[in-house]
DNA sequence: TGTACATCAGTGAACGCGCGTTCACTGATGTAC
DNA sequence: TGTACATCAGTGAACGCGCGTTCACTGATGTAC
């Protein structure tokens, strides 16, 4: 009668079936990932469709909703690991610059500027992707935007001794925002954007300026 | 035989049909476009529909492809109508402040925010709308954008007397951008933005902050 | 080890909906004489 | 001024398509004894 019957314990775990399957089901949502990342950079994000995806992941279209719950779960996880990649590159930037807080933050700058241009679409991603109204951001893909702005604070902090805690917070994100700005209405291509070969230009005078101007207020 | 034949001018010309009919013709386009104008402030560009738009003007669905060709093309005009109030409003801010050129561009970012936060989603939509793949921006529309530097050239040529035409618009442009970027982080409400209440002050740090710099470098 | 049975990841056809655009039709507006 | 006819703005039902998500089913994986 209750053969078959899994203990409560299993049941609550949800670890029941043994490894195999659970290292074959990380790996297709593995292959999902790295997929919709490939279509993302080739397309952008309006080009990520369900079937797409799917097809070229070599699983059914179902597979999507039991690996990874939905497509927008995958944009989030696909703009992590951007996140991710994007913080390395500007941890390295820092890392290979002169000591001095301003070299460092001009390093930084530069980088962004580099990644941006490199990873376009999956960059652009990053600020195009909306949750539908009602849905919260999950904590674990919250956390990872913290890499925008991490690697400014320390340099920040040494040309501005004034600031500290929430005001030096507060002027990182303004200066990551400045530049954001210039670079994005930049790769956009529209409007009043810079042309994109004056772009590392204009942001290396536009972060100089920021921090010789802060100097002095 | 030819009776009601028109003659080839008239054809060519295209305006064979009398004043009643020309005017009814404008009127309607101009409703729809007001009805667009209040849809996208109530939900969003992504919020207006063509049928939507049509019921609330009082006209049948077709109608919006003889009185203004597009959904796309409609958005255009209420872009423009935006960039147009958006311009009036920079000019007033500028006129209003004190004849210092630091004054002034304090003004403009200060009139800018305020803009940005008073027409949220009309502004958004300047930023956000894009033509399908292959269809240019007409130019009708591409000049409309002119408003969002003209004001800012003058003052900032009377601080940089070291720069002048395409060096001074470059100039102008990564200003704009600047003020822009730390504008659309902020009042997007995700990510690394500065919360909206802290935005005025930030937004007038950085711009006395870039000048004061920039002068001297 | 082998047999009987339970589970659930994975399948893919079908659902369902939203929505921009078209098109055969009509009626008001205009022209010719 | 009146009559016959042409035009084209405006109508709204229908088209067409894209696409995210569901769901009844199956088969591989695992458990009990």
């Amino acid at each position: 009668m209750f053969k078959n019957k899994m203990n409560d314990v299993q049941k609550i775990i949800g670890c029941e079936m043994g490894n195999k399957t659970e290292a074959k089901r990380a790996e297709l949502r593995e292959r999902l990932i790295a997929v919709a990342v490939a279509q993302i950079a080739a397309r952008g994000l309006a080009g990520l469709k369900a079937r797409e995806v799917t097809a070229e992941a070599g699983c059914a279209l179902g597979a999507l909703y039991t690996a990874v719950q939905d497509l927008d779960t995958l944009v989030l996880h696909v703009n992590s690991r951007t996140l991710a990649r994007l913080g390395a590159a500007l941890h390295a930037a820092c890392e290979g610059a002169a000591a001095e807080p301003e070299a460092r933050l001009l390093a930084l700058a530069a980088g962004y500027v580099a990644f941006a241009r490199a990873n376009r679409r999956l960059w652009s991603a990053l600020f195009e992707h909306r949750l539908p109204e009602g849905v919260e951001t999950p904590e674990w893909h919250k956390r990872d935007h913290a890499v925008l702005i991490e690697e400014i604070i320390a340099p920040l902090a040494q040309l501005r001794a004034d600031l500290a805690g929430e005001a030096l917070l507060m002027r990182a994100r303004t200066t990551f925002a400045a530049v954001h700005g210039v670079v994005q209405l930049s790769l956009q291509g529209r409007f009043v954007g810079v042309p994109e070969e004056d772009l590392a230009d204009e942001v290396a005078a536009l972060v100089r300026a920021m921090l010789r101007g802060a100097h002095l207020a």
